[in-house]
DNA sequence: CATTAATCGAGACGGTACGTCGGGTCTTTAC
DNA sequence: GTAAAGACCCGACGTACCGTCTCGATTAATG
């Protein structure tokens, strides 16, 4: 907001990035053995020794903590493959396979669809989450067709969400396992869909 | 299932069709007006005047009754339009998002985002809700086949998700609007993807 | 029960006695081995294969079940032992700090707390459980002013309390130990109160 | 206990004492114009407006809350009468059966008959409410004996049993009325049964 | 170095809802 | 036509967390 944020050195103890630490340690402590249901303010407070005022001082709810808790240890980028479109594609969607194909993944479906959709918090997780993948799938895309390698694709967002949005699905319906198999079929059936000419078999 | 369900008479008072239903239809108005976080247990008895243990009875928690309650009023299957594979999935998928894109949507994925997935409760709400249009899409896909329209695809599987799992995923998200060009548009991707000669989108 | 019992041939089935006789057996073993505040309808119910409906049918409440169950086993009256007013006294009271030193003895006074004192039941009980001893020692003194062992006395209702009332307080307070000494005592005290040539030591 | 009581300034908010006098008047209220019967935890926290869990951090069930609730205004010593032993005796039981000749009398005995007779709560309770009195009693007459008034009576336990007895024994039973001839009658009878001397009736 | 002020932990507060127990009534089938 | 079985509505139970609010204890920057 302020272009200097040289905050105006205020009095008294400074609020400590130590207990904010250690709520959130208590927090991913809790999600990986108990789950999201056994996740309460009181539950961090009591296992981290953090105060849950204290806590209040920091997320608004339960929800907005998780979001934080779970919004470390994400899917890097992909390493730039400098292979065609649809290796790139592979590459990244291997990666957010591995990345969600575990009770962390879950976790990510049910903390989202129990937040308040307007909160600030819960913007931002979705699009580090959730959206960041779908943005750097366009990226490829866009970068694929300024090379000449596929034309210019009329309705990239139902594509994309084409692309991206199965591996939610699947997690959060449970019907069918995530595994590579099922990053490598995505990728295969993207190229077919963005490009007649991407006659580049699952690794020939 | 069986086909002599002809129940031996059972003891004892049966249970009152009459209080099931009361509770099924408060809990209808309160996710109308109120809205799934607002749901307990306890408002649904007292709008309901069906008691408590009455309705423990009937339903192992909020969520599984929540669950009954959505499962009404279901997108009923597609009219059978006599045209070809995209126009019958045209039909279905213009069904599904008009009934999908209200307040019912995001609530079916939270309520299932919320249960515990191995319940039968759930198990029979994701049949239900989220895979009966996915298995209605996968006999159009077949039927097209044996008409000889396209190639039976390999990974019909894949397939089926990236057709349907878009419309979940935008009510999770809630990036991008859920709409009739949204039906549109999926169903003309997904004859690209099923077949190289569905040179017949809605553009002429 | 009479042999001559011709009943007018009433349609249907007949109550069954037996079903009372089970439910205050299984109220006297819950009262036994449970005590009173376990002790409910739906126990006495399960325990004895009667149904709660029935068991209403018989008494109006848990209160009224238990007063009936408790009157059985009374101590009956005192072997009227020939000697003076004294020496009946202190038998009778032998008798009943023998019957309610146990157990029984403060479930008596529970029920008696616990019930509607305006009720035709609770008012039976109060005759048959409390008071007919306090009848029967009016009965002893009179007797013994009619044989001109004392005078009659005038505030006989007060003395008939204090010879009694001693064994249900020590039972509802708890304060000190209910045992022969306790009867003897109060044998005593109470000939020293009728008339003071009751020189009759306990027992020389 | 200790002589140093300065307890350790514990830490975290303190219990208040608001809080813990407004329950106690909601359970007076409701004693006094309900009854025993109709109090529960649940009528205390709506009537008072203190959390349902609050009430519990400070007693255990009804039954100590109650106890609480009744153990104020209590009949306070009688005022040291200059008269003799029976003049004493006359006085407290005056005030004895004026304080208990009242609804609450009976709720005393039915709490103290409902209540665990081994918890805390209700040895305090038993100590202030009924024995209190009895020990006033026993001061008086070891003060009469001191002063050669009568002779020290042997079975001091049972003569006072017999004085304050009759008092609840009426109370649980009710089958005659509590009143000042009561009161007056059983100081007269006292009074005979602590020494022949004691021809200091109120008659004559 | 003492003061001062904000944050810390602890924990009680008024609440809401939980899931269960038992009360007393009512309905159905069996005897 | 009564008995059993058992579901009904209802009230209350005692508990878990919620998010807020005092408290005494800590801790840094200020004076």
């Amino acid at each position: 907001m302020s272009q200097d944020d040289t905050q105006p050195p205020r009095r008294g103890r400074p609020p400590s990035k130590a207990a904010r630490q250690k709520a959130l340690m208590a927090a991913r402590e809790i999600l990986a053995t108990q789950g999201f249901g056994r996740l309460s303010i009181e539950a961090v407070a009591a296992r981290s020794g953090v105060g849950k005022p204290t806590i209040y001082r920091h997320w608004a709810n339960a929800g907005e903590l998780v979001m934080e808790a779970l919004m470390s240890d994400l899917p890097g980028r992909a390493p730039a493959s400098g292979g065609g479109l649809v290796e790139g594609l592979r590459g990244q969607l291997h990666l957010l396979v591995a990345a969600f194909a575990t009770t962390r993944g879950r976790q990510v479906a049910m903390v989202l669809a129990a937040s308040d959709p307007e909160s600030e918090m819960t913007k931002a997780f979705r699009h580090r989450v959730i959206l960041s993948s779908r943005e750097h799938g366009r990226s490829l895309i866009e970068a694929a067709a300024q090379a000449g390698e596929i034309d210019r694709p009329q309705d990239i967002e139902i594509i994309l969400d084409m692309i991206y949005a199965p591996l939610f699905y699947r997690l959060l319906v449970g019907h069918l396992p995530i595994g590579p198999d099922f990053a490598e079929g995505l990728a295969e059936h993207a190229g077919r869909l963005l490009g007649g000419n991407a006659a580049e078999g699952p690794r020939a």
